[in-house]
DNA sequence: TTGACATATGAGTCATTGTTCATATATAAT
DNA sequence: ATTATATATGAACAATGACTCATATGTCAA
């Protein structure tokens, strides 16, 4: 623990990066027990197709989604389950952060 | 579920923003079992006391590290369990990953 | 009070990043 | 082949944020 740490660090910054934009977190939790395609996403996040294109190419180089293709379109859905452990062991963590002097 | 969850998410967002950048992540990680002052925390990460005391204060805004006064020094410990606990279920799952095919 | 030390903080700079806009690619239907 | 639809992507722009530098504040010792 002192040079590895430091590269281990940098891995859990990359990860905890993932879950750090509005987009990427609400469509990682559309994505919790459903796949869906590009333009399902985009209309259901009230986004441009573009702008979730774009992030769904940044999850899918992480390694967090991935894809199957019908046709024209593309479904996408989560790949690694350690992204839905994480996601849920926040989002527990903030809804419970209700009660007085809590956080 | 659905307007509430905007601002849940937003919430979750702004927790993992604060482990995203290496600086506080390495903050967090020294103070996981003890308690430092601001020059020793700058010391044992090699950076800037103006850095570092510009990360306490953000760690500080937001509640997950509390001070103790002793004299000219401040010391800082972790405030919030909460954090100690996704810093070690993140890091938990970043050096599990060293399997092929993992992540 | 003066000087030394520990910490805090405001302003400025630079890098990162999320979005839009325009356009490219891919697939299906006619 | 042409057109329409779904998705991908490069460039430009704007916002955010982490750092440095200079300096302020606070505390102790002499």
């Amino acid at each position: 623990m002192s040079n590895q740490v430091t590269s281990t660090i940098d891995e859990a910054v990359r990860l905890f990066k993932i879950y750090s934009d509005t987009t990427r977190l609400r469509i990682i939790e559309l994505l919790l027990d459903n796949e869906f395609c590009v333009q399902d996403i985009a209309d259901q996040l009230d986004a441009s197709q573009s702008a979730i294109s774009h992030q769904l190419k940044l999850l899918r180089d992480r390694h967090v989604v991935k894809t199957r293709k019908h046709g024209k379109q593309v479904f996408y859905s989560l790949q690694d389950n350690h992204i839905k452990e994480i996601f849920l062991v926040a989002y527990s963590h903030v809804t419970e952060c209700n009660e007085p002097d809590c956080e």
